[in-house]
DNA sequence: AGGAAATTTTGCAGAAAGTGCAAGTTTTCT
DNA sequence: AGAAAACTTGCACTTTCTGCAAAATTTCCT
């Protein structure tokens, strides 16, 4: 993606990096993305704003950009798993394999998670952004496990399995005493065996 | 809610409803909520702009009002049967008792939900409400389950429990040959012996 | 019924997001 | 260097949404 190319290139990496983190900043400083305005982000990344909208259409595609790198990248490593092994492994290994852990300060994180709680308008895009990844992942997983797209199973398996990455990041941001692809594959696991009763876990 | 009171709650009442049929009748009519403006939904309903934005924050709110109502009322629903059974059967049974098939015209519900489908601000506005529902709804599951609400087990089950629900719905409105709440019982069967294997459904 | 009080409607002004277009800059390529 | 391609910018414009104050309407009290 970011190919080591022309000056060009580079400039426009560099400038898409400086708005997004720019958001960031101004948002953390501010206390929530809805009271930074399009024109400071420009501002602050030293273009105009009508040069910020070229880049990203909205301040919450600016914050959440890497985000969605990551998510990209999910669907690659989904399609490479699903096929040396059971839907639910390949799951579960894929989400694990993002190692969010290990690319990501936790800091980090941990900021963005308490903006995007406290901000409708990151909630509603990060939405918006899932159910096109949900759509894509879908064909997936139902050609994997050799059903019709309209079948109710693969939307429950890729649900189960996206729900459980969600919780369990959530609970690792909070709780960050173990490390991630354990609480990942504990929260897995609650799904393998019925959910009638609470998963014993690991102490 | 709509008590009937003074006339004043009454021309209230018809008004706000007025706005919601208006925004259903003119998306339909133009093919997608986004090429619906404020302006027509207030004039469709002979109101002002500005009264209309009295009544509704947004358009898709206005689009989704009685689907708002429909989730207020599962808090309720959920409350009363966690006190009586396992949280799993509870918020089967509250799902369930919605009675989405009985309450609504299935075209109306089929419409919407392609309205919903094919627009992103709908989607965002949905996934707000979501949030909202679904942080309310696991302060009751946590109880429920005596376990605290940062655990993951709470947000695993209502998470699957909301998930059964969303797909059972979808697949009903798209395959109507069943009774919903079969269709239901059938998603959540999904997770109750584990998902590692699709889950026999009745013929 | 009549009039005061409460509530609702409305228009206006204004902030902010986001888009199209055309002109000005910068990078690339030969 | 110089033409071509790509990027940036300013400007005008549409739309959403909010605050405020003036009108209009409903309710309530006597």
């Amino acid at each position: 993606m970011a190919d080591q190319t022309g000056l060009r290139e580079r400039k426009k990496a560099a400038t898409k990096a400086a708005l997004s983190q720019a958001t960031l900043r101004l948002s953390v400083e501010k206390g929530g993305i809805d009271a930074v305005i399009a024109d400071d982000i420009a501002a602050a990344a030293g273009v105009s704003t009508r040069t910020f909208h070229n880049y990203f259409p909205s301040k919450e595609a600016a914050l959440l950009y890497d985000f969605n790198e990551l998510v990209a990248q999910m669907i690659g490593a989904l399609r490479e798993r699903v096929r040396d092994r059971p839907v639910w492994d390949a799951l579960r290994d894929a989400c694990i394999s993002m190692r969010i852990d290990e690319r990501f300060d936790l800091e980090l994180l941990q900021c963005r998670e308490q903006l995007i709680h406290g901000s409708p308008s990151l909630i509603s895009y990060q939405a918006t952004q899932f159910v096109a990844f949900f759509t894509e992942a879908l064909g997936i997983v139902a050609e994997a496990t050799g059903s019709d797209e309209d079948d109710m199973y693969p939307r429950l398996v890729l649900g189960a399995a996206l729900l459980s990455m969600k919780v369990a990041n959530e609970h690792w941001l909070a709780h960050p005493d173990r490390p991630l692809d354990e609480v990942i594959a504990e929260a897995f696991a609650n799904f393998e065996t019925g959910l009638a009763r609470p998963h014993d876990h690991a102490p």
